[in-house]
RNA sequence: GGGCCGAUCGUCUAGUUGGUUAGGAUACCGCCCUGACACGGCGGUGGUCGAGAGUUCAAAUCUCUCUCGGCCCA
């Protein structure tokens, strides 16, 4: 019996014309209509290559998302989306060209930043569809799209009628590398190592000083008072009486205030505009007068007298060798302090306040809890970041960002009396240069209007993403029935911004959570457990590692070595040898191809057992796949293909398929059984690996793809899986006894068949040449 | 300082309600061409289940304390 397969192994070249075949007859379309998934796939932002391994692992499972829904019926909207707004392209753009974002022609830099996505984006592109993904491709968006910035403006607007944005002149986390005011959400905290300085503060009207201890003494300038713990009786006889602030030469009062410890420092501590978030709350409790001592550009500004046009770390060294020098200094400590830095720039933000629009927060966060609590997690543990989250959030968002390459903040301020107005949502405005639409001021009647400047946070743009992809606002048909959508899937590491921001944005909109389910995946780090950083040089490219292995070998890599919501590690040595389960599926359908498909025939005992063995790993697999947890059915697959399947069921029945002292109703119950279970096992691994079993499938059983094909029901044969264990032992045992006799496999022997396994017999004795 | 999560052979992990010689995969080592597969087959080395204490006839599993790692917050 020839093979109809000829090649011994899994040819990872096939992929390309397989993918040729998927793209040519539209087998991913989605129709609105009937039972609809919607994925909210998370679009990646094309920041150059590499691409990250576990970002590419990442998709490599949402697409088994997809396609877990798709056979199970399902009508799926898999979008295919590019994340283009925000500042590392102009970053990348300032360095590539050499040029200052804020000295080149806003248009112009706009144009830079455009063409370098360009570039990186077809790549991104190109290889998220060698790794297989049924995504849309065709109409893949774009957040800096015309038509998606219409939908972030014309949302704003939406709030900004509801009364939702309002402008304030408050503290705010400021980087002065990027120029801009960010959120909460983009604060990093690392432990720097830096200088406590124990400076004396001279009591007025005593010959007594007072210790204050400070990592910031180049806000002296800034200092509005000194408190102590009121239970601290070090410093009781001091409360009230005014201090010298040493070289300012101003006096403060000294004041009492819980949140100074006794323990830290010396127990005082001096409050200044602005060293911390507790001097924001105290300034604000205390009601003291601000003084604004760090400029936008991270310079000491006049209030600082001598120090003025310093950088912070400048100002702060040149302060402490000046009281030094005037003997101000009682000590310094060399501490690890727990800095707040900027997630972008990776610099010390400083607290500075500035006029900046506010998306209310802060009132809806009981609303968050209750539809978070709603929403379903994949791995159920990670909703507890986004609980821990709400529980810290302490001030509204501040969502205007001094930028250029993002979405433009659609306000015109009258010219004369600077009352803001937003145009009529459904157009994409630009009013640093577009002529303002607004015709007549509301409040004076005024009719010259100046562009706001600023962007918005991109956080903005990608919090509307389920919104986007439903056609919110511009196919209510279609919006209808795709909203809310189903899954957003997305790593851990984004949940306080890009899950908490779309919850809030979505249900400020629509009065709906935008998902009832959330996907969460850990991150890839190195072989050895260590972050991916290009710096360090342990970055795994994987664009070739997926033309070397294919990108099947990839994808079953990547679930069965990814537990949903735990970090995971990436060795391409893995990824090799995952290849090697590829290769034994293709074998087993070798020798399979060489038999008829027959659809009936009459089981044998040693049939029946391997098909109750196949009922149960089906209901194993569909409840990995009901989880979206690829591991279970992964692992559950290959250990039923390799160590049962082929090992012990194909070696038992070899004979009887081949007829050979067999009758041929036997025969036929043997061949029948052979192609149930691999025609069973493609279907089962058709999500994970869609390229190989969707070749075998149609090579073998049908002329039409594997992927319009529905998931199996478990079977219901009599349960034989007891036998499992004998099975297993007995040839396990006939191996190890012919080794030791140094016979070969195929030599006959004389081994007593256990009583239990008596029914097997005629197959067993095949099977070993038993005599 | 507080909270959450985690810790099982080098690596990925199974181990639902306490009773297994702690199972599998991968890697490594040895032997072997067997009617699909050497990208294969068989076998082996490897774990005091993060540490300690407790409950129990019995603990990877329950309780407590601690250590380490990750994340979040003050």
């Amino acid at each position: 019996m020839e093979p109809k397969i000829k090649e011994t192994a899994w040819n990872p070249d096939l992929e390309k014309q397989i993918l040729k075949q998927w793209q040519d007859s539209h087998i991913y379309d989605f129709k609105p209509e009937g039972d609809v998934f919607v994925i909210d796939t998370p679009p990646p932002y094309p920041s150059g290559r590499p691409w990250h391994i576990g970002a590419a692992a990442h998709y490599a499972q949402i697409d088994m998302i997809a396609r877990t829904a798709r056979m199970s019926g399902k009508n799926v909207l898999f979008p295919i989306g590019i994340d283009r707004n925000g500042l590392p392209v102009e970053m990348y753009t300032e360095k590539k060209y050499n040029i200052r974002m804020r000295e080149t022609e806003r248009g112009e830099f706009l144009k830079l930043c455009a063409t370098a996505l360009d570039d990186l984006e077809a790549e991104m592109i190109q290889i998220m569809t060698n790794l297989g993904l049924s995504g849309n491709f065709l109409e893949y968006y774009r957040t800096d799209s015309e038509e998606y910035r219409t939908l972030t403006q014309s949302t704003f607007i939406e709030l900004w009628k509801k009364g939702l944005v309002y402008l304030a002149n408050r503290p705010n986390n400021y980087d002065w590398i990027t120029g801009t005011t960010i959120a909460d959400a983009e604060i990093t905290y690392q432990e720097i190592p830096t200088k406590l300085v124990h400076m004396k503060f001279k009591i007025k009207d005593s010959e007594k000083s007072l210790i204050v201890a400070s990592t910031r003494p180049e806000l002296l300038c800034a200092c509005q008072t000194v408190i102590v713990n009121p239970d601290d009786e070090r410093y009781t006889e001091f409360v009230g009486k005014k201090i010298t602030i040493p070289l300012v030469n101003r006096e403060v009062e000294i004041r009492t205030h819980p949140s100074a410890e006794k323990e830290f420092g010396s127990g005082t501590v001096m409050v200044c505009s602005y060293g911390d978030q507790n001097d924001v709350a105290l300034f604000r409790e205390l009601k003291l007068q601000e003084i604004i001592a760090i400029g936008k550009d991270g310079r000491m500004t006049d209030v600082a007298g001598a120090y003025i046009g310093l950088k912070v770390k400048q100002a702060r060294e040149k302060i402490v060798e000046d009281l030094q020098n005037q003997g101000f200094i009682e000590k310094i400590d060399n501490i690890n302090h727990r800095t707040p830095v900027s997630e972008r720039s990776k610099i010390p933000i400083e607290i500075i306040p500035m006029e900046e629009y506010y998306v209310k927060q802060k009132d809806s966060i009981e609303k968050m809890r209750e539809l978070g609590s709603k929403i379903t997690f994949h791995p159920p543990m990670h909703k507890q970041i986004l609980m821990n989250w709400l529980d810290s959030i302490s001030i509204d968002w501040p969502i205007s960002r001094r930028r250029y390459y993002g979405t433009e903040i659609p306000i015109w301020y009258c010219k004369n009396c600077s009352e803001p107005h937003v145009p009529e949502p459904g157009k994409y405005y630009r009013p640093w240069k577009d002529n303002s639409p607004i015709t007549k001021c509301t409040k004076c009647g005024t009719n010259e209007f100046v562009g706001e400047e600023r962007t918005f946070d991109t956080w903005m743009d990608s919090s509307v993403s389920p919104l986007f992809v439903s056609k919110y606002k511009r196919d209510n048909e279609f919006f209808k029935k795709t909203y809310p959508t189903t899954i957003r899937p997305q790593s851990k590491d984004i949940v306080r911004t890009w899950l908490y921001y779309t919850l809030l944005r979505c249900e400020q909109l629509t009065g709906k959570a935008p998902w009832s389910e959330a996907w969460i995946m850990g991150y890839g780090v190195d072989e050895h457990g260590t972050k991916m950083s290009k710096s360090k040089g342990n970055v795994v490219d994987p664009l070739p590692v997926v033309q070397k292995f294919g990108a099947d070998a990839f994808r079953f890599w990547s679930a069965s070595e990814i537990n949903l919501g735990y970090d995971f590690r990436c060795s391409e040595q893995k990824i090799e040898s995952t290849k090697k389960f590829l290769s034994k599926l293709w074998n087993i359908s070798r020798f399979l191809s060489g038999f008829p498909v027959l659809n009936t025939g009459k089981p044998s005992p040693a049939d029946k057992w391997i098909l109750s063995e196949l009922d149960k790993l089906v209901a194993e697999c569909m409840k990995g796949y009901g989880e979206y947890n690829f591991f279970i059915p992964a692992t559950a697959l290959r250990e039923f293909t390799w160590n049962l399947f082929a090992a012990h069921y194909i070696e038992m029945i070899k004979g009887r398929a081949y007829g050979t002292g067999f009758s041929e109703e036997e025969r036929d119950g043997a061949i029948y059984t052979l192609h149930k279970v691999l025609s069973t096992l493609l279907i089962l691994l058709a999500p994970i690996t869609p390229f190989i079993t969707d070749y075998l499938w149609q090579n073998l059983y049908s002329d039409k793809t594997i992927h319009k094909e529905r998931f199996v029901e478990k079977g219901n044969h009599e349960d034989w899986t007891g036998f499992t264990k004998e099975i297993v032992e007995f040839n396990s045992n006939v191996w190890n006894k012919k080794k030791e006799l140094e016979l070969s496999l195929k030599d006959s022997a004389d081994y007593e068949i256990p009583s239990n396994l008596l029914q097997f017999a005629k197959d067993l004795k095949a099977m070993h040449n038993l005599k």
